[in-house]
DNA sequence: AGACATTTTTGAACGCGTTCAAAAAGCTCG
DNA sequence: CGAGCTTTTTGAACGCGTTCAAAAATGTCT
């Protein structure tokens, strides 16, 4: 993004060059829609495109957005009829792989733009926070009251993981990353479940605490004192 | 690398190509060291050096494999001393980022080549796969029986997912992930350990029959088949 | 030796993402 | 109006990874 317009006529027109850019994503894929082609489309010199967006991956970063907010959409409402964790966690990944199904070959861009962000502090993380956060607290019966303030941000984590595999997958229509979700959501429920007793419980604190030693949060901290945040094992 | 030359000549031009094109990517690093620059330096036309190699993505992957293969013959001697499973995971570890460190900036690069390789039939894999084989092989006490010959798949599937946060760390000197991995060790032994306890040990079954799922080997499976081994869980 | 097939090597080109200096248009005051 | 400012828009260029047809060198067989 980079730049917001002072004027409207500047807004409307970085808003039809980003529209430009998805329906040319959608309609040509990945590479036929070089930023050539998009600001030609979209009526604008090449260089007036990179006065609006500062790169080609700001464009993807802006579908990926997109994308996740359709998603948000198209399952909030499944997510709070009261099913089981395990059918609300299979409902957020189906719906993602639906929406996402049709940009598979972005998969590499996508995750690059994912991994390149600041994973607390941005819109796109935020999304995919949030579902996970009502996917939790709309699940019946609910999930062990210790764990349940945690379980979004595990889940979120997770799937980060699938997704990345996802990104990847060569095998025809990404069946195999299909069923590894499918076979994911089960295994994560029961997890959940198990979380009662303390030894699971436990472990699921070590990771959690993992989690926090590679987040951004900590960066002005010493070592000393994340370290503590972890249990010594053996 | 995609050709293998016939002559004697060839060989050595390739070689040499190749030597030419680490050195410059340890002087220079990834996005100065251009094809045009290696090739110059090895003087050889531009074209001929995609001769002996399909792409630049092609050479970063022999980095990659050499830099694991360095990091095999530097810890291997430190895995078979009796140590705990902890610090042979520890061991890894370290020697992995020093030996990786210099080339940081390489990350996306090296993840974009690990992820797009097929994971089951490359010598890259075979390397990381070994490495933790012995660690767990030499480490004493031994881990529990039962998961003692799927401890090392299950290692080597974390190694990657922390070596993914690395290669997208931008804090100081990858501080970040450098703790990771500090922490994730202990967590990692003392899942092992947990293992001897039913409960912990199905959830370990069932986290590997996941990474099944997700790997290239069902390729020729139906869905039905491969579902079955996952157990239900709620 | 000379003709032929194969392997190695080259130069020129293509389209890409990105940058930059400078032109054009718009805006704000006297 | 028009001088001086900021914002918008452009054209031209750079170096990049990659491709390709064709030249040069090498090897093989009679």
């Amino acid at each position: 993004m980079t730049i917001q317009p002072r004027t409207l006529k500047g807004q409307e027109t970085q808003a039809k060059l980003l529209q430009t850019a998805l329906d040319c994503f959608a309609a040509e894929g990945y590479k036929a829609s070089s930023m050539r082609v998009i600001a030609a489309r979209a009526g604008v010199s090449l260089s007036h495109a990179y006065y609006y967006f500062s790169s080609k991956e700001d464009i993807v970063a802006r579908l990926l957005l997109n994308l996740r907010t359709e998603q948000f959409e198209r399952c909030r409402s499944a997510l709070d009829e009261g099913n089981t964790l395990e059918s609300n966690i299979r409902a957020v990944f189906t719906s993602g792989l639906s929406v996402m199904q049709p940009y598979h070959e972005f998969g590499p861009a996508f995750l690059k733009v994912l991994l390149s962000q600041d994973q607390v502090d941005n819109e796109l993380s935020a999304v995919e926070f949030s579902l996970w956060e009502k996917a939790v607290s709309g699940a019946r019966p609910l999930p062990p009251l210790g764990i349940r303030s945690d379980l979004p941000k595990f889940l979120s984590l997770l799937s980060r993981q699938l997704f990345s595999v996802w990104a990847y997958d060569q095998s025809a229509n990404q069946r195999r990353s299909l069923l590894l979700m499918d076979n994911a959501a089960p295994v994560a429920a029961k997890f959940a479940v198990l979380c009662r007793l303390p030894v699971v419980r436990s472990l699921f604190a070590d990771v959690l605490a993992l989690m926090d030693s590679g987040s951004s949060v900590q960066d002005h901290q010493d070592r000393q004192t994340t370290r503590s945040k972890v249990p010594k094992a053996s």
